[in-house]
DNA sequence: TATACGTGGTC
DNA sequence: TGACCAAGTAT
């Protein structure tokens, strides 16, 4: 992909200015099924254009948009982009794949030389799963990441977010992808709240199919577009509404931008946690070059029944491979 | 539907 | 400084 260079032509004012008149009257349209409705000017006026139109402009330079990246590309970016910053993911990513350029390249490796290529990604499952599907891919599909949603829907790894993604992104269907982002810009844009609930709603996917342009082109630049527009400008804090360029329709703005009301929206503490335990486990698995005897692992918590917990967890996750005479490896198969 | 699952950056 | 947040999935 080409570096973006077209110079702006928004020029210094503020395109959230000048608000545009956001609905007209009478024309809402009822949904059927969920009791919920599409606001009139979500649909009267297609909102994709001018998001589409910034991202032209303003999208980042990602290896994973490049066309070299190919199905594959899009699949490990997506993997490992699940609750983890891109900044974190790039470097990752360049060595994973220089590794293993294909699926069948990764699947002919153990498990635990995925694990360990994680690194200090997170959710190290992921990489599990990312080997699996990389084997499946090989075993069912010839070697090539399938383009069928159901398809991709199946492999581990991959639930809806990731399916519509993949399908979307390397292969330019046309599906609703419904990421924390894009939740969010349409919270925000057309529902009129700061932030989208919890747990995605059939409300949400409601909406996000009735904004999804026609023509399949338009709709797999409108699901990259609108998701760069929430990780750039429409943040979860501190957003930037005069950079954006439908701020001058954003319902939230144009009521004032009131807080959000309902529950708190999160609220995990990490510190003391098995997942904290089974962490720091996994990374002296993930630095030793082979088999690690059971009291090296012990000094990484002094809890002995929160430690044997964790290691019991990683174990039957298939993080972690029992031996004989008490040693511990990433799994080899 | 709620919860478990890593890690590190930010304000 | 602690709470929140980051392209979710599986159960």
């Amino acid at each position: 992909m080409t570096a973006p260079t077209k110079p702006s032509h928004n020029g210094p004012s503020d395109p959230a200015g000048t608000p545009a008149p956001a609905a007209v009257p009478g024309t809402s349209v009822p949904a059927a099924a969920s009791g919920t409705s599409v606001p009139a000017a979500a649909s009267a006026v297609p909102l994709h254009a001018p998001v589409v139109d910034w991202f032209d402009e303003h999208a980042r330079d990602l290896p994973w948009r490049r066309p070299e990246a190919g199905a594959w590309g899009v699949m490990v970016s997506e993997f490992m982009l699940q609750q983890t910053p891109v900044n974190r993911v790039l470097p990752v990513y360049e060595h994973w794949l220089a590794r293993w350029p294909r699926p069948a390249d990764l699947a002919a490796e153990a498990p635990g030389e995925a694990v360990r290529a994680w690194g200090r990604l997170g959710y190290p499952r992921r990489a599990l799963r990312l080997h699996g599907a990389a084997a499946a891919i090989a075993e069912r599909h010839g070697g090539d990441v399938p383009s069928d949603h159901a398809q991709l829907l199946a492999l581990p790894g991959i639930g809806e977010y990731t399916a519509a993604a993949v399908a979307s992104f390397a292969y330019g269907q046309r599906h609703a992808v419904l990421d924390t982002n894009v939740r969010r810009v349409l919270a925000r844009a057309v529902t009129g709240v700061q932030y989208p609930p919890n747990a995605t709603t059939a409300a949400e996917r409601k909406l996000a199919r009735a904004l999804l342009p026609d023509d399949e082109r338009d709709a797999a630049r409108w699901a990259a577009a609108s998701m760069e527009l929430g990780a750039l400008v429409c943040t979860a804090k501190n957003e930037s509404c005069h950079r954006c360029p439908i701020a001058g329709r954003c319902a939230w703005r144009l009521a004032g931008k009131p807080a959000h009301d309902g529950p708190p929206r999160r609220g995990q503490t990490y510190a003391g946690t098995d997942r904290q335990v089974r962490g720091r486990l996994l990374a002296v698995l993930r630095e030793a070059p082979g088999p690690v005897p059971q009291a090296a692992l012990d000094q990484v918590w002094h809890e002995p029944v929160q430690r044997a917990r964790a290691l019991d967890g990683l174990v039957a996750d298939g993080l972690v491979e029992p031996l004989a005479d008490g040693l511990y490896r990433l799994p080899l198969s």
